[in-house]
DNA sequence: AACGCGTATGTAACCCGTTACATATATATA
DNA sequence: TATATATATGTAACGGGTTACATACGCGTT
């Protein structure tokens, strides 16, 4: 491999010299950085990135941990970060953690070896203990970790309460929700926003409540047994997307007419409820966006750790599809 | 940080000797290690990965290529990719390449930069003469690069044949083919399958074929024309699952009956197609499976660089569901 | 007694950019 | 003319592990 040295050997400078050239700082004459670009064309010299981090404690590398690649709602968001790295010229590293914290503090430590620059957690494991006092720049997606640690979200109270205002207009007198796993702040937020919209309603009902883990199955069983039970159900709030498409299933295996009989309004936006049919009502988050703003907040906050930098609250939409 | 001096002054000995506990080699007598063993905790001591890949030439991490983490089948495949970096030690970079060549180039050399130690490449754009004589170990996964390069496919003509092969079995009489991009070895493969399947038949008509992008929308619109010019189509096999859902949506919009009055098979095994209503016949592949043996054959590749190493073609299976 | 080998540990060079500091010339200001 | 400043370039230390090589002791063999 040829390094800065053999470059300078054959530009007859100093490492000095050509390292200058490369980074583009110290006073360079015209001609002689001409002979060390010439030099480092002629050897197709490239710089060792890894001979940079260790002198700079910098490796130009950013990590996302997300519970599970696999979960539709995450490829968006992997993407958006993996743009914003790119652009910004780091290194993208994609942990998968299963929603366990002690993958998560493996990780951690395995990235501070290699001197990560940040990181971005969605998580609803880590604990306030094990992110205060990190060195490393880290940011919160889609889950609040706690009110010190910056955050990128979306407005979830508000999100469900507009869903669920939204199952009213269309016409439900008995609307059921299907809420997430109550570790999640996200899933705490809509689980509460729907409460406040429903419990003064004199119909209103705590069997209209299940909890579900924000996969399809579970809430596909939780449904059939819910509307079983709960005959007079004639809307149901889900809190996420992936779970909505259970319901669907659910209704369609009941025989119950969506959204003749039943209306069902979803959140999250992924693009799987595009494809079902019936399409499903969803209150969109904007995905990619929230991944692209929690990456430039990381990127800045490691470039520029100085700056002020406020917690984000982006805002749902409704899109009306088939479902409602 | 402490370092490894930190630690060697603390417990009395040579940085090489604490080097020789850290990596359990070379004579390290026992009253010494549990010295040093000590002070490595007292001062919760971690090396430092960056220093150790900078004398060794190697960083521990490895990366997949994929055109675009957004496209549901390749999250299956950077899950296997990454379970197994992890397993090993390795740390897990995701590329999007976005088909794009330039792309590809751009992170092949920012990487090579970080002394990375591998690289899996789903890729259907990078050319024989770019992966040659690469000195980093590559891998081609579910798509061939060149056959020099070592690949874990599966066997997309054989089951393109199967596919047909089912349709026929199940009553087909007008079988027509929505094909991937030409330029993806996969496509061509199945391609090929089908018309391998097809051209003897009196009824055959080149009128049945149609070239797909592999993604939704276009396949929509493609099933649309067809259905509409060749009413007599009974049979459709398409070339992927995500194009599989376009001709699903593209029936159900001219309310043509799946699958009695039309029988619509797809090819990869993604989640979506067991969603969809009518749920999504397949051949399915074994998507972790080929992931984890690239994993596993480059991890190989990177650490016994003398083992034989052998391209693999796994097989791929029909799943019946509602749409047949 | 001399030699060989296994055990144990330390010194210092090495991996490869970066940069503080030293040196030197030229131009500008006082 | 003396001093300050901008320009230009080089030397060597530094970041933090790793390891080749040197040194030294103990024990067994001949």
């Amino acid at each position: 491999m040829t390094t800065i040295r053999d470059v300078a050997k054959l530009a007859n400078v100093s490492v000095a010299t050509v390292s200058r050239v490369i980074n583009n700082n110290g006073y360079v004459n015209e001609s002689t950085m001409q002979r060390v670009r010439q030099a480092i064309e002629q050897l197709n010299y490239r710089p060792n990135d890894v001979a940079r981090s260790l002198f700079k404690g910098k490796s130009k590398m950013i990590a996302l941990f997300v519970p599970d690649i696999m979960n539709p709602f995450f490829p968006e968001l992997a993407r958006a970060v993996e743009d914003i790295s790119n652009k910004h010229g780091y290194t993208f590293i994609l942990c998968n953690t299963d929603n366990q914290n002690d993958k998560e503090i493996t990780y951690l430590n395995a990235l501070l070896q290699k001197s990560i620059d940040g990181i971005i957690l969605v998580s609803s494991t880590m604990t306030t203990s094990q992110v205060k006092d990190m060195k490393v720049p880290l940011i919160a997606l889609d889950r609040k970790i706690n009110p010190n640690l910056i955050s990128v979200t979306v407005n979830n109270y508000e999100g469900a309460r507009q869903a669920v205002q939204y199952l009213k207009k269309q016409g439900c007198k008995r609307i059921a929700h299907i809420s997430g796993p109550e570790n999640i702040s996200n899933a705490r937020e809509r689980f509460r926003g729907y409460l406040d919209e429903v419990r003064d309603e004199e119909w209103f009902n705590s069997d209209f409540i299940c909890v579900g883990n924000y996969a399809v199955n579970d809430a596909f069983e939780a449904t059939k047994k819910l509307l079983q039970s709960n005959p007079e159900i004639d809307g149901i709030f889900v809190a996420n997307d992936l779970m909505g498409v259970g319901v669907l299933k659910a209704a369609e295996s009941l025989k119950i007419k969506i959204p003749n009989e039943l209306s069902v309004i979803g959140f999250d936006g992924i693009e799987l409820g595009n494809i079902t049919s019936p399409s499903l009502t969803t209150m969109a988050q904007p995905i990619y966006n929230i991944g692209k703003r929690a990456a430039e907040i990381l990127i800045q906050k490691i470039e520029h750790p100085n700056t002020v930098i406020k917690s984000e609250e982006h805002k749902v939409k409704l899109i009306t599809r088939e479902s409602t």
